[in-house]
DNA sequence: AGTTGTCCTATTGTCCGACAATCCGACCAA
DNA sequence: TTGGTCGGATTGTCGGACAATAGGACAACT
């Protein structure tokens, strides 16, 4: 395995070009260097983009990468851990090689949950997009649910009546109900907007039940409805049931004295 | 720097703990063994979120870190990788140490592509996702649009009128309409939700456009439309051009025979 | 004064080589 | 069938090394 030595050369090549008079923007671009575990990266993802790896594929292992890559194991699990935490490979449990993955939902609801976090989104903007999102949701889900989508939803429904006062886990129930309507909803892609937006708004969500005292009956009202007007598919209420539900968010914040403009907590 | 080769032990203790009989669920939980390179990453990540490293802040040297955290330094760089791939550090373009970042809008928008694409999404999902959306993106703009995001729509506009026949351009420039739209509605949240529906859409669209001959003059016609009712602050006129024109997206698949059941491709 | 060349140091990118822990399958005893 | 034991394959981690680069300081040149 040769070391590679060589990056100079490399990089010095294409500034050392043709020079002319170049009227606008800058005469050259600037060159290509990224490091080796970035390629080995790239390398790697396209194929799993490309279908060549599908999910559940055992990537060789870290020698035989290595080899062909020629580089050396090292620089190859830096590249793994590229890929693996963009939920592209993964370990399964207890097992040895990584197997090519399929980002799962929650994974990817994470990392919106960083961006949101971090660029200082406050609880109205992402309140403002479940305004629109959910509603539309719930109307597909009345059209779309299946008899297992209800009981589902009912037995949470009953597990949210049931909860405890001051449960913390209150909230992720309610959660898991909004969850259940996406999946009702029958759109992958809803379903992963949704997701993020219930996560990023939960512990803030969880401050907010406790503190206000109607806020358990009235969720608990409301998903009654939803649930009901998803029994009749009636898709004109379960809209504006959900609408309800959502804008009394709104409300038990106002009423918990929560500014609206505070930041999503991590 | 001391060796660490006291896995086994590490692991065994709580195996040998005490045994009881429990009446329901598993006698004990699955130990934890994740690799330092996960923690690692892990109590770095935390300290990002918890802002006591604020974006900007330079990363101390992987050298230091390997001694604060007791590991060797590729184990730390690993865990950079980690971080590097989530977007919550990067290194400025030329620049040696690591700084601490927040995700770009783009980073978490491929992320969501990535997922939508592996799993299959096909162009009816997003397309769904985009009606439920992008109408209500753009009644929120309607009434937040300032003049400025008035003039960067009406350019943009310009430019897709200007752009020739069969450009591969021009997608893209369809795309940067639909993001200024986003962030004239001043919604952090939808615009990254949106970002990442229209990047998924982007390439499958592109066929399309050039498959079908009126679709150019067609979408023309909407941006016009719906830069007009921003203009006048119509928030319903806003709703309905935009909603007729994610529509027409549909019927240009139809029309250039393309099943709605298309995954997204790569 | 502005540009260029030289030298140093801190730090990263990459490599080499090594070893313990673990997984896995095969093979054997009870 | 169930429960050891054994060897090979593979990962996690480590120590240690060196070239390449960024950034700064400072002298030399125009």
């Amino acid at each position: 395995m040769a070391h590679v030595r060589s990056r100079r050369a490399e990089a010095s090549a294409p500034a050392a070009a043709v020079q002319q008079n170049v009227p606008d923007g800058p005469l050259f671009d600037p060159v290509d260097r990224d490091p080796a575990y970035t390629r080995v990266a790239a390398a790697i993802e396209a194929k799993i983009l490309a279908r060549e790896l599908r999910a559940g594929d055992p990537l060789p292992p870290e020698t035989e990468l290595a080899q062909q890559f020629r580089v050396h194991r090292s620089t190859v699990r830096e590249a793994l851990r590229r890929l693996e935490s963009a939920g592209l490979i993964k370990r399964p449990p207890g097992a040895k090689r990584m197997v090519v993955s399929r980002p799962a939902a929650s994974q990817v609801a994470s990392g919106m949950r960083h961006a949101l976090v971090l660029h200082d989104v406050t609880f109205v903007a992402v309140w403002e997009a479940m305004m629109v999102i959910e509603p539309e949701v719930a109307a597909l889900a009345a059209v779309r649910r299946t008899q297992a989508d209800l009981s589902a939803l009912v037995a949470t429904h009953e597990a949210f009546k049931a909860s405890p006062k001051g449960d913390p886990h209150a909230v992720e129930i309610v959660a898991r109900f909004f969850e259940l309507l996406g999946a009702a909803a029958r759109n992958q892609v809803l379903v992963l907007a949704k997701q993020s937006l219930t996560r990023a708004l939960a512990p803030s969500l969880a401050r907010m039940i406790d503190t206000v005292p109607q806020a358990r009956s009235r969720i608990s009202d409301a998903q009654k409805k939803i649930i009901a007007s998803l029994r009749e598919k009636n898709v004109e209420e379960a809209r504006r049931w959900m609408s309800k539900h959502v804008r009394d968010f709104k409300r038990g914040y106002e009423v918990a004295g929560i500014s609206p403009e505070t930041p999503i907590s991590a």
